[in-house]
DNA sequence: TATTGTTATACTCTATAACTATA
DNA sequence: TATAGTTATAGAGTATAACAATA
């Protein structure tokens, strides 16, 4: 049996400190992703890659790279893991050929489709701690925090 | 010069999700850790162990490990280092002589100590974009999402 | 000269399983 | 048998620097 020794831990100024609970919370949400979704075959950072593909057909790697905070180095690899499975198409754009633009596959958009329903329960499934209204909430601060727009 | 093509991403239904905003949230707050006492040779998940070990004196490796989500083959290591460092201490209890309590050495409590003032910076700094209100309320909220106590 | 993507390297983190010693 | 910690291994994520092609 667990918990029988005495597992009540004091957070002291850790348990009010912003970093400490986003890091909680965020290994929480990838918890919750992996058990809804890990079947699928694909993690948090890859399935990130695919939407913004999906919004922004033919965005750049550099620029989707710092949208979601990925070295650009570990992006080229990610890319070409996506490129191999046949989810992710390639192009250079005439106007610059250094860069390469990105673009979904027929699977890639088969793939996220797959993944839609699972993922919504996912993301409702935050909502057994918190209301509505306070994931809403919670949701605007942390847009807030980024300097995203409302 | 950058952001002269056009680096404005459209998130789509990736801006609603709860679990893509704290991995963004939490890359910022780590980026502003390190910004701030990445000179002090410690990462935010050392500095977490240290602080527990300092509010849980005799605290079990395991009940450590378990409150910070690290596993606990990552956790051996992790205070192995730390001990060899000469920041902790560990010591068998009696009445359970497989577990192993920690304690902060004197050194541990000095480095505590010395990345306070730099830590309570750190904290401030989330103040950029949020006001004291807010802060506040999004504590709140990622505490009632992690379950813990007020 | 600067930038885009690539390659290579190293280190950290994570996940898993097998092991030991205790319970 | 179950649990606490350890060890070993493999994979994923991250950081850095050097490089080729292009701007």
């Amino acid at each position: 049996m667990t918990g029988s020794v005495r597992d009540d831990v004091a957070l002291g100024a850790l348990g009010e400190s912003l970093g400490f609970l986003l890091r909680l919370s965020q290994l929480e949400s990838f918890r919750d992703f992996y058990h809804g979704l890990g079947d699928l075959g694909m993690r948090p950072g890859e399935f990130s890659v695919l939407m913004l593909i999906a919004e922004n057909p033919r965005i750049r790697q550099g620029v989707l790279a710092k949208k979601l905070m990925i070295k650009r180095a570990h992006m080229t690899k990610m890319v070409q893991a996506m490129e191999a499975e046949g989810l992710v198409g390639r192009s250079v754009p005439e106007d610059d050929k250094r860069s390469i633009e990105l673009h979904l596959t027929k699977a890639g958009h088969a793939r996220i489709a797959a993944m839609r329903t699972p993922f919504e329960a996912h993301e409702a499934r935050n909502l057994t701690r918190l209301s509505d209204a306070e994931l809403a909430e919670a949701k605007r601060l942390l847009k807030k925090y980024l300097g995203l727009p409302e």
